[in-house]
Order: C-alpha cells, then structure tokens, then sequence
DNA sequence: CTAAATAGTTAAGCGACCTAAAATATAAGG
DNA sequence: CCTTATATTTTAGGTCGCTTAACTATTTAG
C-alpha cells in the first residue's frame, strides 16, 4: 500500500492491464505453437535487429549448444534466417524473416483490438485527458535507464 | 497508423510498455523455473480462486489428463492444494497455497521496481496529470466486457 | 438396480529442450 | 607456423509435457 496516490493509481493501471497482456500472451503462445524460449528469441530479435548464437543464449540463459539447436527449429520453421557474419567467419548473424515478423506482430494484433475496444468507451474530453498523462509517461520511460542489458 | 492521436498514443505507451512487461515475464518465468503451462494454471487460479482438473485443461487448452499431471507437479512443489470436491466427489478443488500466492507475487515486483524508477522521474504536476488519464482508462477498462472466458 | 455419462488418474510413447562433452572452424598472438 | 581462444555445431543422455487409450470412481437417468 504506497502512500502516494499517484503510485497507487500507476500499479492499478499496471495490475488491470497486466493480466490482459498476460492473457493475449499466453494465448498466443499456446495458439501459434511457440515455446518461452522461442518468443524469448523472437521477440529479442525483434527489438535489437540481429544478434549471434551464443549472445542470444546468454540473454535466454541458456548454453549455447541449446541456443545453436532452439535456433535450428526457428530457421526450419523460416522465422529466423541465419548467416555468416562477414567480419568474423566463426559468428552467425541471427535475423527474423518476414515470416518472423508476421508471427510476432500477429501477437501484438490481440492487444489492439482491445484497445480498439476501450477507445469506444471514451469521449474526446476523456481522451484528451488520457493523451496528456500517457504523452509523459512515454517520454519518461523512455529516457528511463534501462534495468537490463539492452535499450528500447 | 491510426489516425485518431489518442489511439495512437495508446498504442504507443501499450508498446512501451509491453517491452518492459514481456522481459520481467520471460525472466520470471526462467528463473522460477515454471513453464508457460504452469503460469497459465497459476494465474487462473489466482484470479478465479478455484477451479476443477479438465475446466483447468480447457482453459489451457490441454487435456484433462495433461493438466492432471501437470497438477501433479504443482502439488509436488506445494504451489497448489488439491481437495476433493464434497458436493461432487469426481471433482477435485485446485487452489493456490500460500507458496503459490508467494511466487506469483514474485513474478509482479520486477514491475513495482520499475515503477519506482519512474516515479523518481516525475514532478509533482506530471503525477497529476497521469493520475487523471490513468483513472479514467482503470475505470473504463473494469466495465469493458471480458472477451475470454473470465473476468478481472 | 443398471447403463451411460462425467471427472480424474495412470501408462506408454513421442517430440521438445536442456546439459555436458567432443568436434569443427576461424581468429589472434607470439 | 603454432598455440590458444572464441563461436558454433553435433552427439549422447536426461527430463518435461503432451497425446491417446485404458482404468477407477462417482453421479445421473431410466
């Protein structure tokens, strides 16, 4: 129970939406067959560009001989495509494909419409009053220093 | 692209956030050790508070001798209490125990951390501002109707 | 009382995913 | 050139989680 009103009202927001992104989450998971590791990877790949084996398996926390074989599934499956780094012949460069790409934005699809949905409920002064917090909000999670080990 | 501003800015701070969200998760759910399967039971449990073995399968969307020997692992770990039900002794009655209430909380302070961080960011009038929109937002999504098969 | 339906468990088999260890290829430093 | 370090893959072996099918216990309907 924090004793600023704002912190309150911040962790509610975080607690109602939560357990709706967990849902849509997991249910996707579930629905297009793709294991915590695997939308670990993807979705990784999907904020940082590209990334090596072994780099990738430091960030799931797991060896490299699990990242090199999770890998192989993903690239047999086409979501990820898996090259040569030019520079250091020893190093793969990791990339989603297109395919990839579809995959995790269909997960991120389940989201909108949810907010498709609650946007109905609002009239233009509501919005308005929304748009001014959430405008500060981004900016400030954004200039926010990052707990882990890579950038927004 | 949507072309109303305050969807936009919705799906903005959704975005923002959901990086952030995704990542506790998939450490959560590393380090606890628990699979997708498991924390799909424990946060069912945790929000319907009780439920039978193959209601727990099809909300999963697993079978019901899957989830029984799922259950059965959970019990093992003293996360879950599984009683017979009095009124219809083929059902069993799954609850959270007390460790399992623990982990779960668990699983939700990496973000109470993160929005400390962000506090510490904000003056006094941005709380307030936020305050406003997010008060709004919490009260709309409470009576937007569920599209799964529970509500909050 | 008996037959059918329902809830859950158990057993066997399979694929996914992890680890450790060995093998392969490349790079970097004397 | 030779040694050592680094990046990845392959192999062998174990555990987990799922399915189907068979089985037990209980309830419901006739």
């Amino acid at each position: 129970m924090p004793s600023d009103p704002f912190v309150a009202t911040l962790e509610e927001w975080i607690k109602v939406s939560r357990h709706r992104l967990m849902r849509n989450f997991i249910d996707y998971a579930r629905k297009s067959g793709l294991s915590m590791s695997h939308i670990g990877a993807l979705f990784h790949l999907y904020h940082e560009g590209t990334c090596g084996v072994t780099e990738l398996g430091n960030h799931l926390d797991v060896t490299s001989a699990a990242a090199s074989q999770m890998l192989e599934r993903l690239v047999q499956q086409g979501l990820i495509l898996r090259t040569e780094d030019p520079d250091d012949r020893r190093v793969r460069q990791i990339v989603l494909t297109d395919k990839g790409n579809r995959v995790l934005e269909e997960g991120i699809r389940a989201q909108k419409m949810w907010l498709g949905d609650l946007t109905e409920t609002l009239s233009a002064a509501e919005k308005e009053d929304i748009t001014v917090g959430l405008k500060i909000l981004i900016e400030k999670v954004r200039t926010l220093k990052q707990p882990v080990e890579f950038a927004n």
